[in-house]
RNA sequence: GCCCGCGUGGUGGAAUGGUAGACACAAGGGACUUAAAAUCCCUCGGCUGAAAGGCCGUGCCGGUUCGAGUCCGGCCGCGGGCACCA
């Protein structure tokens, strides 16, 4: 049983050193000292009660990059806590009775429990929630000076309300146009709520994005085509006969040189003119009435079946004098965008095509040629994107173009002759931040029947949640509330009434990265450590926060500065972002009597088969883990039979961190198994006397090109490039024959080049090897690249592109002599079969490449 | 539907336009062992060949190039986002 003895005991050594790290204050941070700062932030989590794998991920990214930083000489900042508001809790309340604070606060002391045994560099003293008082009443203190400088304002904008729960329900609860919990057919409803500007900062947000040089070039993307600037026209269609006071109808478009093509205008059924003709005419209205049916998400609107309604009503043609366009109600037309109107040119767009064939409408090439017919048959879609557009000579009499130049031209040429006024538009809307429910932030606003809206005073904040609510029926239970919307106006004192909606969770996430510059300050931030900790030099994050989440940050970064809580240069509060990929899992599932599926925990299955009852399951490929399908692997398992430092090597292992990866139990063994051998390795090297065994060079050599590239890969996010250099590297310690203390030179280099990932192993190793102090506080050590060089390189041979042979020559040899020796090579001489080549590439130090 | 990605052995993946499959996992074979576990060694894209080698091969079709997994165009499949999930 010695060799049992022998084997690493993970649990033993990562105990004992979170407890070193602990009791030196290792990851503290403070504003001091002479090194340069670098604060390194994760998404926080939500506190769902277990942490899952991707938190693991996530987390152990983010923990490299802070161990790295700190070798490499900076102050780092590394903070955790919670986004702990949102719907889960408030839904768990109304399935169990649990009121959300204790539910919240339950899963954030169980999930900080699972996720202290990863040994994780946190700097836990920042820690805090956003549920805490002191956090959302700053938010609150933020949302009065962002009133005071315009960023806010009310509207009245469309929700999904249950008729049957008389409640708002979320996107996510909607389920094919029903309730999730009535079953209920959804409607739109109007409710008067608050907005923030964001699109006063559209430009600003768009044109910011190309100094973002450490951001994800798709996230970037992303970001631009959600802003989605466009420049266009608005060309008012004047009614054949006026509806009321309206005498016409605007469209918008980025397309104006299709006008010849259109052939009718379609309005939205929340068009002023819509809306005049439902008062009237109980066809429209009915109409109306199944449009605002639809979901209010854009993915279930666009891929609805187009609706059309005629309304007899006309509009002149502007360019074709005496021609005239039927107006139609459509169903998608969003008034949210552009004027709500648009003109349909079914010719050269494949919805309006779909439309007009439906509804018989004309289809009207617009890019005829004189003598050329300008009906298009049935099947003649003409490509909307054409390149070069000839009919532009024809048109406007200017000369052929390309594309967006023959859109300015016609944008140019409507505006000469007084047919529209061209502009620049933005899909970006504005922000919508009410939320018509309990467990968020409540708006700090008071509804006076003298004053209007008052915003709270500042020293009232924070305005608390009350904790006497109910949850036993849908709705906001602040409404229900005997007593609490009752206060006196900020203002004038009289009896007034408190605003009961309360702010989007995004809200809370938007500046959270501030307050943990200074968690406790009784502003929202100090201006001094705002000023030394801000940017985030690195932020990580899961690709699904790509738009959103970022979007909005750099937004609010924006209002706090204009509001004095950050400085100018926080404006794009992260200086580079990493977004990680998914962990997936297959997912288990057998068939209960009415084949309804039954899934199951992959604990719960061992080949192919329920362990408990034997019973066959099918396999469903690989999917983000999620807990409806119970396709999750609790780390908790994980960690307790093989590790922290083996769930945390396993995680970066394989594959990029920017990519999904699947979760396979096998791996983690593999990964504790390598550990394993690293910590008898050192073992048996710490036993060696110094001057036992020989030659020194090749090992020295290995070392140093280890810790460069391993170094570059943890710089450049390839964790897992960085994990296989490292398997090489120990391959080649555990073979070597060099001397004890070049051995031993070797395997303290390991430690420290294996700590970002495995800082337990890593300082147990150290302090075995007579390491000075914690290795977490270790300089990082330092390749000497003049080692690295080979004097001989190895050259493939290709004939015609294909390898056909390799030659061995000195590092330096000219070009000339490499070709000559290239073609003394037995491959070449057969392939030429004596005659001359056409042409030889030699790239030096490459390849080289004889042509037939 | 729109925007953005991704697609390479049995599996995860590697490859500044320059030797496709590094490094691992799984599998198979062997050593050690009474045996098993653990550990160590070998093989491991396909076809072909006694071997040397040859041919094919990075989702599909085409293009650029001396040379394409990599660049361009068009498809197919999968994933993320689509503004009230976080």
């Amino acid at each position: 049983m010695s060799a049992y003895d022998a084997r690493y005991n993970a649990s033993a050594i990562e105990t004992k050193w979170q407890a070193a790290w602990e009791k030196a204050g290792t990851f503290k941070a403070s504003r001091s000292g002479d090194k340069p700062k670098y604060y390194v932030l994760e998404m926080f989590p939500y506190p769902s009660g277990r942490i899952h794998m991707g938190h693991v991920r996530n987390y152990t990214m983010g923990d490299v990059v802070a161990r790295h930083k700190m070798a490499t000489g900076h102050n780092v900042l590394h903070p955790m806590g919670w986004d702990a508001f949102g719907m889960p809790a408030e839904n768990a309340a109304m399935a169990s009775g649990i009121h959300p604070q204790t539910s919240t606060h339950q899963q954030i002391a169980a999930m900080k429990e699972q996720m202290k045994p990863l040994g994780w560099s946190l700097d836990w003293s920042r820690e805090f929630a956003t549920c805490d008082p002191e956090y959302y009443g700053q938010q609150q203190a933020m949302f009065i000076d962002f009133m005071d400088k315009g960023l806010v304002y009310r509207k009245n904008a469309v929700v999904n309300w249950d008729p049957v729960d008389m409640t708002v329900l979320a996107n996510e609860q909607v389920i094919d146009g029903k309730g999730w919990r009535s079953g209920a057919q959804v409607e739109r409803r109007e409710l008067t709520q608050w907005f923030f500007k964001i699109s006063d900062y559209s430009e600003e947000l768009l044109a910011a994005i190309d100094g973002l040089d450490n951001w994800p070039a798709k996230v970037k993307l992303m970001q631009a085509n959600w802003i989605g600037k466009s420049r266009g026209i608005e060309i008012p269609f004047q009614l054949t006969a006026p509806v009321g006071d309206i005498a016409d109808i605007a469209c918008y478009s980025t397309r104006p040189d299709t006008m010849r093509g259109a052939s009718f205008v379609a309005i939205s059924s929340d068009h002023p003119v819509a809306k005049a003709l439902e008062a009237e005419n109980p066809d429209v209205a009915a109409f109306c009435a199944s449009c605002r049916k639809m979901a209010t998400n854009e993915e279930a609107m666009e891929k609805a079946e187009k609706l059309g309604f005629d309304t007899g009503l006309s509009v002149a043609h502007p360019t074709e004098p005496g021609a005239t366009l039927p107006v139609w109600i459509g169903n998608f037309v969003l008034m949210d965008y552009g004027t709500g109107a648009v003109f349909g040119c079914p010719a050269h767009d494949q919805r309006d095509l779909d439309f007009a064939r439906k509804y018989k409408l004309p289809v009207r090439n617009a890019f005829y040629m004189p003598g050329e017919a300008v009906e298009v048959g049935n099947d003649a879609l003409v490509p909307a994107k054409t390149e070069t557009i000839e009919f532009i000579d024809h048109f406007a009499g200017i000369g052929a173009v390309t594309s967006q130049e023959a859109i300015d031209t016609t944008i140019d040429w409507f505006e000469a002759k007084d047919l529209g006024t061209g502009m620049v538009k933005y899909r970006l809307r504005d922000w919508g931040l009410s939320r018509q429910r309990y467990w968020g932030c409540p708006i700090p606003v008071v509804h006076c029947d003298a004053c209007g809206v008052v915003p709270e005073k500042k020293e009232n904040l924070p305005v608390k949640l009350p904790f006497d609510v109910t949850f036993d029926q849908p709705g906001n239970p602040l409404d229900r509330h005997p007593t609490w919307r009752d206060v006196d106006c900020p203002a004038c004192g009289k009896p007034a009434q408190r605003e009961t909606d309360t702010m989007d969770t995004f809200v809370d996430s938007s500046w959270y990265f501030a307050r943990f510059t200074a968690p406790n300050a009784a502003t929202p931030t100090n201006m001094a450590d705002a000023e030394y900790w801000m940017n985030v030099d690195q932020y990580i994050g899961g690709v699904e926060h790509a738009i959103l989440h970022l979007l909005y940050s750099r937004f609010f970064a924006r209002a706090m500065n204009i509001c004095g809580h950050l400085p100018d240069s926080a404006v794009e509060p992260f200086d580079a972002l990493f977004t990680q990929g998914m962990v997936t899992h297959e997912i288990y599932q057998t068939r209960d009597e009415n084949e309804r599926p039954i899934y199951h925990l992959p604990e719960d299955v061992a080949d192919g088969k329920l362990t408990a009852t034997g019973e066959a399951v099918e396999i469903i490929p690989s999917a983000k883990m999620s807990k409806s399908k119970k396709n999750v692997v609790d780390p908790v398992h994980i960690i307790k039979q093989y590790g922290a430092d083996a769930a945390r090597w396993f995680v970066l292992s394989d594959s990029p961190p920017e990519r999904d990866v699947e979760w396979t139990a096998s791996g983690a063994e593999a990964a504790h198994k390598h550990l394993n051998r690293v910590w008898l390795l050192c073992d048996r090297i710490a036993k060696m006397p110094d001057d036992a065994g020989g030659d020194d060079a090749d090992l020295t050599r290995a070392m140093h090109k280890a810790v460069q590239e391993v170094t570059l890969n943890i710089e450049t996010f390839a964790f897992n490039k960085a994990i296989a250099n490292l398997y090489e590297f120990t391959g080649i310690l555990g073979k070597s024959k060099a001397s004890g203390a070049a051995q031993k030179l070797a395997i303290r280099t390991l430690a420290q080049l294996m700590s970002p990932y495995t800082p337990h192993l890593s300082e147990d190793i150290w302090a075995h090897q007579g390491g000075t102090g914690l290795i977490a506080n270790a300089p990082w050590p330092v390749a000497d690249e003049t080692l690295l060089v080979q004097d001989t390189v190895t050259l493939p041979i290709q004939i015609n592109g294909k390898r056909r042979s390799e030659i061995t020559v000195p590092r330096d040899m000219p070009k000339e002599q490499v070709e000559k020796l290239a073609l003394a090579t037995d491959a070449v001489i057969r392939a030429l079969e004596g005659g001359a080549p056409k042409k030889i590439i030699v790239v030096p130090g490459r390849i080289v490449n004889v042509v037939l």
